[in-house]
DNA sequence: ATACTATTGTTGCATATGCAACGAAAAAGG
DNA sequence: CCTTTTTCGTTGCATATGCAACAATAGTAT
């Protein structure tokens, strides 16, 4: 079978930014980089298992979930091609995984040993402080994407939550007054800030009433930006 | 004025944790660590700022605070001595910090620069690896007290909210069926989970009754472990 | 001991929102 | 085009919980 993950593929990889082939190669010897074919529904890891691994979806998908004890389950994440998953867990002093990781669909992973990843080889490597930097950056910025849910969540109403959230969209858009395209439907939408999905679709409406927002499927537009600061502060 | 960052403390500061001191000394070189002061109420810097820095508590506390159009302000965090802050906004692609840092009280700060903080110099020095290493452990454990956070305010009622968090603090403390001792006050511990405090009195009040939990203060005790698994998976 | 302050528990009330059931609209599939 | 499925909005109802005000208790200072 031929490589997916290859010299044409790679620089596409978050955690290869930035890496030029001669790099990526010695890398890819040095790590022994190899692909593994899990088929939907079979596991990459169970929780309980030791950390060692950073793992790394090439094609397919991973759900990452957590069973209970009586056998019900809650899907924590879903991981798509070239995003990596487990890093957290692997780097922190924490010796074991408390997730599993279970292929959605037949699936191409790699898995990177952990100590590998994060201590330099002894030939001194650019590439690989590169691959650190890179590794810091995904961190850094999962980091900010949680502070930043967690800064919704925790607002009072759905109106604050609502609002907080495409104030935050509208940031990184970058655009004032223009639309807002969020990559959520209702549903996913009310999922991430937490609430009901017909409360949020009556709050939704209620906004639309009073013009102070418009919005079409995932598009929103902010009608009246006063009235939304305020909303949102309180 | 004699330095509080010396070779006597370094090492009990996270971000230096298994440096020796040959280490430390050419860090402290490299980066030229100078001690900065600050006067309670002042800024070490102001959200909109160019994000260069981190920064480390030697001797004080400082406020992570979030300002508002109003001019109010939202305190997100306090940060104690040996503690760092602003890695992630240093570390992740933005360019800017979202959040003002303010001394608590009379404070003194290390500022580092990041690229140098995140680029091992040329000498290539096994040191500065740990160094990486530490900080890739700080914000990876941080990530993870972030989800844990998000798992538990995102419970539905304030009854799994609460039991969840228990029982993560018992996984921290390794002993099943012994006293747990969360580092909260009932206040801090409502906000933590995102509830008011006087219905999480309620609840805690509800559970004693049943004979499913005891509390005393800080120090909790789970009586009914079945029927706690049971709260906590819906 | 006394007074003061901070922390915690209690309770009545109002309401935002979860929930379920339904219909409309849009999208997908044949 | 028609059928089926998915997404989305609407509404009545029940209730968990926010809120405020107060009481009780513990902790601290004088």
């Amino acid at each position: 079978m031929e490589k997916l993950f290859n010299l044409n593929t790679y620089d596409k990889y978050p955690l290869f930014n930035g890496i030029n082939q001669n790099g990526i190669n010695i890398i890819m010897n040095c790590f022994k980089i190899s692909e593994k074919e899990y088929k939907k529904g079979s596991y990459i890891w169970h929780a309980g298992d030791e950390a060692v691994y950073v793992g790394i979806v090439v094609d397919g998908q991973v759900n990452i979930v957590k069973d209970n004890i009586f056998g019900d389950r809650t899907i924590i994440n879903v991981v798509s091609p070239m995003q990596i998953f487990g890093e957290s867990f692997a780097i922190s002093k924490k010796n074991t995984y408390p997730v599993s990781i279970q292929a959605l669909s037949d699936s191409i992973i790699i898995l990177i040993d952990k100590e590998k990843l994060i201590t330099p080889c002894p030939v001194s490597c650019d590439f690989h402080t590169q691959l650190i930097k890179n590794l810091l950056g995904i961190i850094a910025n999962k980091n900010i994407l949680l502070s930043k849910r967690i800064e919704s969540i925790t607002k009072k109403t759905i109106k604050q939550k609502l609002v907080f959230y495409l104030m935050e969209e509208m940031k990184i858009n970058q655009m004032e007054n223009a639309e807002i395209k969020i990559p959520f439907n209702r549903k996913e939408l009310s999922e991430y800030i937490n609430v009901n999905r017909s409360a949020l679709s009556r709050v939704l409406s209620s906004l639309e009433e009073d013009n102070i927002i418009s919005f079409n499927k995932n598009k929103f537009k902010i009608l009246d930006l006063e009235k939304v600061k305020k909303i949102m502060n309180g």
